[in-house]
DNA sequence: CTTGCCGCTCAAAGCGCTTTGAAAGGCGCG
DNA sequence: CGCGCCTTTCAAAGCGCTTTGAGCGGCAAG
């Protein structure tokens, strides 16, 4: 069934139904019903492929993905690509899936934009001065960023979570339960939610009464998997002036810190405090942890689903959707705080 | 740049420009060199819409992603998605991501397929008699199944590795270094690697002299977690009859795994032997467990890729690939194995 | 010289939609 | 009654590609 049949059938010309169905004004009620009807009865559904090409729209969106061949794919991609499947099924929109060397990343977009395949770009991995940012501009291509960089302005779409702010309040809570020394189990260190994280300890260590720092054998920037959460305490454990309460940039890794924490027979909240982020990922659960996790959290999955939502609401221009949003992460206390051993 | 454009340019009509592009064979092989060093000079690239108009190819290809809201995203699928988008951004191809409930992935696959925006579907997490296989050869569109179901026909196309023999070799192994209590971490029960990793194990118990079989409680069916891995061992440890050997299905099981035994202050490769299947996530190397573990291995990623250029072949007509494939999975010795205590 | 065939090229007809510009019909108003 | 205006509908022209069927030389065979 394609238009010309659906017009015929109706006795009215494919520009009425097209319009009818999309919702112009100038078709009358009762004929636009009329439409509605026969495509519920006849299970009409327009060609995306003609479509695209009548509108010149592509009706996809780019992810540029940073898992080339021997990189790691992150854990918490599936999560936030099941968040962005989801809203972009509902409008009938497809993904470009272009894994990327991190190096070639601004060739991958700029070879994504030229073949004319998506609407818009989606980036994520924020770095210090990101050169994506001004590059997408200037390639005047709707996108979305995913975080934010540090040193440029701040003039383009965001989705990003508070990171200084919810590592600043965890850390407080950890000072205010008597912590002194803290230290961070943090992401890669060219990343831009990394360093707004550190920034966020540093800064509620400085405003401590005691006028704390955060030293730098107390923090270790790493991918954030099992294997460098376990590494990163083992190390914490080994120096002579050893934390007492830790954070990490991810559930996974204080699964990792847990573990060599449990090995060296300390006590998760009250000879060692714990506070992670948590991405909400349904197979990491904080709650599940021998000792319930204290954490951060944001939902990664929302994320991509919002930011589906905003990338499609500004290509078809739907409803207006803010520009720039900055999510609180949701400070959760569970048993792996505890008042600072003596 | 458009094909008209570049044939004016050329002083040639579309016809001859397209054939030179696409390899039709009545083109002057001087006349086709003309073209090809225009297209270079020039950057023209077809416009895919118009392609998939005229061609009534999607160039799109439909995944069935069981990560509804609520659901486990699997760790494994960002892994496997590297691989997928690899092969597919080669030939220009789109994705087209539908999350969807388990049990509603019938009438999504039904969908996807009716909605004529794929020209090809890809399904995984097969089940024992899984009504989707039925399903795709009646819709008559190429498809391709990651793993094989259990109970039907095996006559259509897939890619699996042999569950079976992996984990019958691992077992034998097992065996042989002595070990007679056994047991077995898996996957979820519905699913049919699962079954068959069961089954392998049960097998190799029962070839060997003393004819052993797999105890009930010494098989754990659950989604592949830290947590579940945990759990499940720690259950393990705490029967009568406490198992010398454990395998895993995943090496996240693993972890947890290894994070129980460890609490339990249990030396692995000697007190407990592990083995564990790696699907070679670059964050979760085998070799970089506190004791390096001994896995059956077969990279994901490289089946993403594999499951693309066979679906990309067969949509394109390119070369013929082989519709079935079953890949063997290395089994590689490492020191979480290790004689049965006595 | 004619015929037939082969190698190469071309004009034109779609593919199924959107969108432009025009027109038909109904209505109120002078 | 005639005019203009508004509402509703329509025919037709694209969008940029592929593909069909035809055409045009040149050359070998008759």
């Amino acid at each position: 069934m394609n238009l010309k049949q659906l017009s015929e059938l109706l006795g009215l010309s494919q520009t009425t139904v097209s319009r009818a169905l999309n919702g112009y004004p100038e078709v009358n009620a009762e004929t636009r019903q009329r439409v509605l009807d026969a495509v519920r009865k006849t299970g009409y559904r327009p060609n995306r492929a003609a479509q695209r090409l009548a509108t010149g729209r592509a009706g996809s969106i780019g992810l540029v993905m940073p898992t080339a061949d021997g990189h790691d794919s992150d854990v918490h991609f599936g999560e936030f690509l099941a968040g962005l499947g989801d809203e972009a099924v509902r409008h009938d929109f497809h993904f470009v899936i272009n894994p990327s060397h991190p190096d070639d990343e601004e060739a991958t977009c700029r070879r994504l934009v030229a073949s004319g395949n998506v609407d818009a770009l989606f980036i994520a991995y924020m770095r210090v001065n990101d050169p994506r940012i001004a590059l997408l501009k200037s390639l005047s291509i709707p996108f979305l960023v995913h975080g934010r960089s540090i040193g440029t302005p701040l003039d383009y779409p965001f989705l990003d979570i508070d990171n200084t702010a919810a590592f600043h309040d965890a850390t407080k809570l950890l000072v205010q339960l008597g912590h002194r020394r803290i230290a961070l189990l943090n992401g890669p260190e060219h990343l831009a939610f990394a360093i707004r994280r550190k920034k966020g300890v540093e800064r509620a260590l400085a405003e401590a009464e005691a006028g704390l720092t955060l030293k730098e054998t107390c923090v270790q920037h790493s991918a954030m998997t099992d294997e460098h959460g376990y590494r990163g305490m083992q190390r914490f454990l080994a120096l002579a002036e050893r934390p007492t309460a830790v954070l990490c940039s991810s559930t996974v890794l204080a699964l990792g810190a847990v573990r060599a924490l449990n090995q060296a027979g300390l006590k998760i909240g009250s000879d060692v405090s714990l506070i992670a982020h948590d991405d909400v990922l349904p197979m990491l659960k904080p709650e599940n942890f021998s000792v319930p996790l204290t954490t951060t959290r944001s939902s990664l999955r929302t994320a991509g689903s919002r930011i589906a939502k905003r990338l499609i609401s500004r290509i078809l221009n739907l409803e207006t959707l803010p520009e720039q949003e900055l999510w609180k992460a949701e400070l959760i206390v569970r048993a792996s705080t505890g008042p600072a051993p003596r």
